[in-house]
DNA sequence: GAAAATTCGGAAACCGATTTCGGTAAAGCC
DNA sequence: GGCTTTACCGAAATCGGTTTCCGAATTTTC
C-alpha cells in the first residue's frame, strides 16, 4: 500500500509543490523554455515523471488557442473509399501529436453545420471535408469557417481558395491505356462514365495522350459513355465488340462497367485477355473476385489522406494555406484481365 | 460595409457588454439556470444570437471538468468490420453532441499507450477500445486508465470490469443452421474456424441447439475444423463430401471458407444449392461475387458500433459503468446459395 | 405592516495551464 | 571595485467560461 495516495487528476502545482519550485517554473520546464538551470531542470522533472505529471490539455489550449485537433466530416462514413483515406489523415496528423474528430454528415446540410459548429466551438486548429463518392465539384461548406484552414479531400472545387487533394485521373487513364497499348493492344475502346463528373474528362483526356503518343489515330467511334452501372458497361461492351472492326482491349472508367463489360465478352464467347483485354478503374474489392479477376487503376486513397492531413498541418503551421488542387497519382494493379 | 466589424472570436464579455448585464447572466441564460428574469433573459438571447456568440468549449471544459468527447482506438482501420461501427458509435455520439477522436493503434501496444496518453491528455470522457479482427479475448488496455468509462468493441473479456459488445454468434450459428433444415437439408456439415477463437465454440454451439431442436442426432463426422482461410473450407469440404453419407448443406463459420467450399462443390460437379446448400457467416463484401452469390449470415457492426456508443455516454452520464458481455444478434442476408 | 422568503443579478473565485514582467543574484566588463 | 549585463525564478495576469455567494429588490406570509 502506497505511503501517499495518488490524487487521481495531478496538476502543475502538485508537483511545483513537491520541487519546491513555482508553477511558472514547473510550465517552462515541460515546455524547454530557456533560463532554467539545470539543477532546477532535473528537480522539476524528477517530480513530475515522480507523480506521473501529463499536463492538461484542455487548460493550455485555453491559452495558448491551439488545440492539436482536426475535424474531418465525411459525407459518407459507410463507403469503401473512405476508410484508407481517413488512415492517411489519421496517421498525418498522430505523427504530428494531433488527434482527429470524425464526423459524418450523410451528405446532408443541416448535419455538416451542425458538426461544423460543434467542431469550431471546441477549437480545431484544422478542417477537412471529405467525400466518400466519387470526386465531385463542391461549393462552400454548410456554413462559414472563418479563417480556419480547411482543405477539401476527394472533393474538387475550382473557385474557393482552399487546397483540394483529389487523384490524378489524367495520369491514371494514361498509365491504363498506355499499359494496354504495351500489350499490343491498338484498337483500344473506351467506356466512359456520366461526363458531369470532373473525372470521366480526365480520364479520357489521358487515354488520348496515350494514344498520341503512341501514334495511333483517335477513333471516336471506340469511345462510349454511359452510367456508373454494370448494365451500362455490359451495354456497351456490346456496342462496341459489334462495331465492324471491334476493339481487343477495353478500358472502362469504373470497375462496375468493367464487371458489365466482362459479362459481355464472356456472353459473346470472346477469351479475356486473349481476344480482348479488359482494365478497370477504381480498384473497388470486388474487381479482386471476377473472372478473370480484373486489373484496375487504383485510387491512390491512402496517400490522398495523408496528403491532405499534411497539407493541413503544414497550413495550421504556417499560418496560411495555399489553394491549388493537389493531384496525387493513381497506380495499376495487374491482374489477370489484361 | 457594416457598421462594427465583427470580432472574429465573440466571447461571453461581449454579450454581456451589449445585453448591458455581468458575464455571470449571460452564463446562466446560455445554461438556462432559473433565476432570471424573462425580459433579461430575452436580451441576452438578442444580444448572442446578433454578435453569433457561440461559448468557447475549451474554456467551458476546463471548468466543468466535461468535454462531450469520447476517445475510439482501433487496431484496424483498414480492415471491413471497422467502418460500421465506427459509423454506429459516431452517431450514437453525435445524437448526443459527443464527438469522437477516431485513433488508429495498428495493433502495436506502443501506438495504443501514445494514443491513450493524448486522450487521457484532452480529457476524453470515454474510451472505446475497438478491434477490427475477429473477436478474440483481450487484456487490459496498454496503460492505466484510471476510472474513465470504457468500452469494449468487437473484443471479448471474461475478467475485466468493463462491458463489452460482441456478436451473438451462439445465435448466429443457431439461425443458419436452423434456416438450412428449414430448408429440409437434415445433413448439415459444418466447417468451423481455429478452436481459439471464441466464436468458433459459440457458433458451433448454435449449430447444435438448432440441429437438437428439430430432432437431428449430432454427427461429429459432420463437424470439420480449419483455419480462416478459403484453402481449409476447400479441403475441408472435400473431405466432407467423401463421407459416406455426404451432407445435402454445408454452413461455414467464415465467407472465406465458404469461398473454398464452394470451389470444392464446382470441382466435383454438385450444383449449389440444388445437391447441397451452402451458408456462409460475416457477410464479407465478396461474399456477394461468388456464383452463385454467397448466403451468409451478417455480424450486426453498426448496431454493435451504436450500442456500445450508447454504453458509454451512459456509462458517462450515470458515473457508473456496468460490466458485462453485451450480445447484439446476427442477421441473415439470403443469397441464392441456400 | 413587519418579518420572512424568494427572485434576480453581479462580484469574485475558480478550472489548470502559459506568459509577461519584475526582482534578485551571479557573472562579465573596464 | 563599481557598473552593466545576463541567468534564474516567481508573482500575477490571462485564456473564456462556470459557479458560489451575497446583497438588493420584490413578493409572500402572518
Amino acid at each position: 500500500m502506497p505511503i501517499e495516495e495518488k490524487k487521481i487528476p495531478v496538476t502543475i502545482q502538485d508537483v511545483a509543490q513537491l520541487a519546491n519550485v513555482s508553477p511558472s517554473t514547473v510550465s517552462k520546464v515541460m515546455n524547454d523554455a530557456p533560463h532554467i538551470s539545470s539543477s532546477t531542470r532535473e528537480r522539476v522533472r524528477a517530480a513530475a515523471s515522480k507523480l506521473n505529471f501529463r499536463p492538461n490539455a484542455i487548460a493550455r489550449s485555453l491559452k495558448v488557442k491551439r488545440t492539436a485537433t482536426l475535424g474531418l466530416i465525411t459525407n459518407d462514413l459507410e463507403g469503401v473509399f473512405t476508410m484508407p483515406m481517413m488512415r492517411g489523415v489519421e496517421e498525418a496528423a498522430s505523427n504530428q501529436g494531433f488527434s482527429v474528430f470524425m464526423c459524418n454528415s450523410y451528405g446532408e446540410a443541416a448535419r455538416e453545420k451542425n458538426h461544423l459548429e460543434v467542431l469550431l466551438d471546441k477549437q480545431v486548429d484544422g478542417l477537412i471535408l471529405m467525400s466518400g463518392y466519387k470526386v465531385r465539384e463542391r461549393g462552400a461548406p454548410a456554413m462559414s469557417v472563418g479563417t480556419l484552414p480547411l482543405v477539401y479531400l476527394y472533393q474538387y472545387t475550382r473557385d474557393l481558395a482552399v487546397p483540394c487533394v483529389i487523384p490524378d485521373d489524367q495520369g491514371g487513364g494514361y498509365l491504363g491505356t498506355a499499359h494496354l497499348i504495351g500489350l499490343n493492344r491498338r484498337r483500344v475502346g473506351f467506356i466512359n462514365g456520366p461526363t458531369d463528373f470532373e473525372q470521366t474528362h480526365q480520364r479520357l483526356e489521358g487515354y488520348r495522350q496515350a494514344l498520341s503518343e503512341a501514334g495511333i489515330p483517335f477513333d471516336p467511334t471506340f469511345i462510349k459513355v454511359g452510367r456508373w452501372e454494370e448494365s451500362s458497361g455490359y451495354a456497351l461492351a456490346h456496342e462496341l465488340m459489334s462495331l465492324p472492326q471491334p476493339p481487343d482491349a477495353i478500358f472502362c472508367a469504373s470497375d462496375s462497367l468493367a464487371a458489365g463489360a466482362l459479362d459481355a465478352l464472356h456472353q459473346l464467347g470472346l477469351r479475356v485477355p486473349e481476344d480482348v483485354a479488359l482494365l478497370g478503374y477504381d480498384n473497388r474489392p470486388f474487381s479482386a473476385f471476377q473472372r478473370p479477376p480484373l486489373s484496375t487503376i487504383a485510387l491512390p486513397l491512402y496517400e490522398m489522406g495523408r496528403l491532405a492531413g499534411e497539407l493541413l498541418l503544414k497550413a495550421i503551421a504556417a499560418g496560411t494555406t495555399q489553394a491549388g488542387v493537389h493531384k496525387v497519382p493513381c497506380y495499376m494493379v495487374k491482374r489477370q484481365s489484361c
